[in-house]
DNA sequence: TTTCTATTTAGAATTATTCCAAGTATTGAC
DNA sequence: GTCAATACTTGGAATAATTCTAAATAGAAA
């Protein structure tokens, strides 16, 4: 995997963890590279998978722990659709998430009007740091998957 | 638990069962009941022990069947705001979901400019059916668990 | 350095959810 | 109504996802 030359300076991570108190660490840029380079929406299962091929000494409690941070520190995004593993996304740029019901696939999807933490008025009740937007549905004839499905329906 | 003489005529969900093909049942109308008389956000566990109390026979997987059964005809949201357990909700209404990072808790917040479904333009790619809004932040003051954990740092 | 504390590790433990096979209830056709 | 077909329920086992634990390591501050 091209996780080697990536334009993650480290610094930048670095800065970003250390304003919240967090530790830079190699794994923590690891897992952040993995996700990088590859801009899906992997379970922290997968994140592992991917992990470990460059860093076999890697651990799964590592990964949840470095998921964590990179979350923490707002240079991921979790994204939680359904019952199933919570997915990991490194796409920062303000967008939804499309879950088709059908294959259960996940697309970044752009809203025209969606809400932005500025603009969001809870009556000083809450501080909202941020806004995570999931469309459901189906995904017609996007993924090959839901084509295949509807043929044999 | 008065989960007896509520205003679920039955034929209502019924109807909605039926409209997606699903059959009604006594356990999915106590589960929708159960749900309907203490509108927070339980999750299935919690209604699984909410459910025995006036049915001890039901069974943790009916819980899971019912729950699916209800999200599957729109009488009852399914919230995902975390790794942990998914929550329902029975409050059909459009609103959102705070959700306190500190407390773990989830309050039904109102937007002023939510995206609806028939504003959202995906294209022609995606069928839409739900929207999901998900805030997270803290609850500043609003609960006395996110007083006490600031108290105490 | 030294010290303090956060982080990592492997694996065990826990929690959440799904699967299974047998019995039961609901539906539609007659 | 009765019957067949099939969806649903049940308890428990199985699996999947996540957290915990205790010892070792590494980063930060003095």
């Amino acid at each position: 995997m091209a996780t080697d030359h990536l334009p993650v300076s480290g610094d930048f991570l670095n800065q970003r963890l250390a304003e919240k108190g967090l530790r830079f660490t190699s794994q923590r840029q690891h897992v952040y590279e993995v996700l990088l380079s590859q801009r899906d929406h992997p379970s922290a299962d997968e994140v592992f998978m991917r992990a470990k091929q460059s860093k076999p000494e890697i651990s799964m409690a590592t990964v949840y722990n470095s998921l964590d941070a990179l979350v923490k520190c707002g240079v991921v995004r979790q994204v939680n659709v359904d019952r199933g593993a919570s997915m990991y996304c490194s796409n920062m740029n303000e967008h939804a998430h499309f879950c088709c019901d059908d294959c259960g696939k996940v697309f970044d999807v752009n809203l025209k009007d969606s809400p932005r933490v500025p603009e969001v008025d809870v009556s000083g009740k809450f501080e909202v740091r941020q806004i995570d937007i999931a469309l459901h549905g189906r995904c017609t004839g996007t993924c090959e998957d839901c084509g295949r499905r509807e043929a044999h329906a």
